[in-house]
DNA sequence: GTCTATATACAGATAGAC
DNA sequence: GTCTATCTGTATATAGAC
């Protein structure tokens, strides 16, 4: 009995996690409304009457999903701690694995799929960005704040300094993602990106030179 | 005959342009697939068959609507020539333009719409682009090498650079008005971080003092 | 828990009178 | 050009058998 109902639980939660995965393909990329129950039904092997018995309405199957992305999405992203390693090493490593973070087709379509129903949905929306943008920027402030304190940056106010680097990462390149404007950018064009923000956040917050200026 | 002619067209084009804006309204505020033929009908006071009879499909007319919506918007930005004005003058003149016209909400739900889209229309999103950000970025980059060639900033890739400043000047704060996280920021906050993007631009791309270091 | 079959609503689009 | 009335497809959600 005890083997019975055990094998029951895993076809079950198998049902259950086949669902997650195509209702995630399929939410990510129709968007909220074009994403159909009956077409998630099919994808995942099961009637629509499993999805609904498990999931209970569209919106609610939306909201697990969403909640699920932004963790498993946001997982790998860490920033390295300040112990070893120059500014220039620290930041341009990090600045590397957000940019390709960022470029991730679904780390794209979470962000349309999020920018797209927050008006309808501001609580999740704000949830996510919550567990996602400022997370990230309150672990690269921290950062800043501890080199702030060796002196090897000069950095006054930490989170908005955090901000500034982030969006000379986006720049164009992530609305240029969104939109659909050209073919992926080389990876010499993206190095180039990344290199000259990375430089360009460190002359602007390089410690002064206390002999030379005014 | 004449008069009653142009008395016919004025209602005729009168009908049409309620329709547009309508729609305009509707579109932004609903996206896309949310926005229904009927209640554009009943908001324009007109029925659904005048509707279809001046734009033929839905899809004709979001486009006819995302055209002109990037032009109106997009029109009062400009980029002041370089001929008076320091660098920090100008270039703080612009960001607060830019960043008010950023955060307005017919911008923000403009963009919204477009990045929802995009997957289904990227010829219509790319074609956004460039008649907005892409344009912008050129302006500010033909600034940006004037400035160069004067001797007052050191630019060497004008459009990279011109995204740089984009990127800090949208920050979080884009994101965080699209995802509705929290209430508009106060004019001190912004202040605040307009300036500070300008600073840390300005003290990026500043001219290397020649005498003092290596 | 899972299925088939269906209720109910509303969407985009059009026919045909005026 | 503009209207009323309607066609047709498809969506979310559920009832009821097993």
């Amino acid at each position: 009995m005890a083997t019975s109902v055990t094998t029951a639980d895993r076809r079950t939660s198998t049902k259950r996690r086949d669902i997650l995965r195509a209702a995630t393909e399929i939410f990510l990329d129709a968007g909220y409304e074009r994403a159909s129950m009956d077409e998630i039904a099919v994808r995942a092997g099961v009637s629509k009457a499993t999805v609904y018995s498990h999931f209970g309405s569209k919106e609610a199957l939306f909201e697990a999903i969403i909640r699920e992305l932004c963790q498993s999405l946001l997982t790998p992203l860490q920033v390295p701690p300040s112990s070893r390693g120059s500014p220039e090493e620290t930041l341009l490593s990090f600045a590397r694995s957000y940019v390709d973070l960022l470029l991730q087709p679904s780390s794209l379509a979470l962000h349309r799929l999020l920018v797209a129903e927050a008006p309808r949905n501001p609580e999740l929306a704000a949830l996510s960005y919550r567990a996602g943008g400022a997370r990230v920027v309150g672990e690269l402030a921290a950062y800043l704040r501890q080199e702030d304190a060796k002196g090897s940056l000069a950095v006054a106010d930490a989170k908005l300094a955090a901000e500034q680097l982030f969006g000379m990462l986006n720049g164009h390149l992530q609305i240029r993602a969104l939109l659909r404007v050209d073919e992926n950018p080389t990876r010499e064009a993206l190095d180039r990106h990344i290199r000259s923000a990375v430089a360009t956040f460190l002359r602007g917050y390089a410690t002064a030179p206390d002999g030379s200026g005014s």
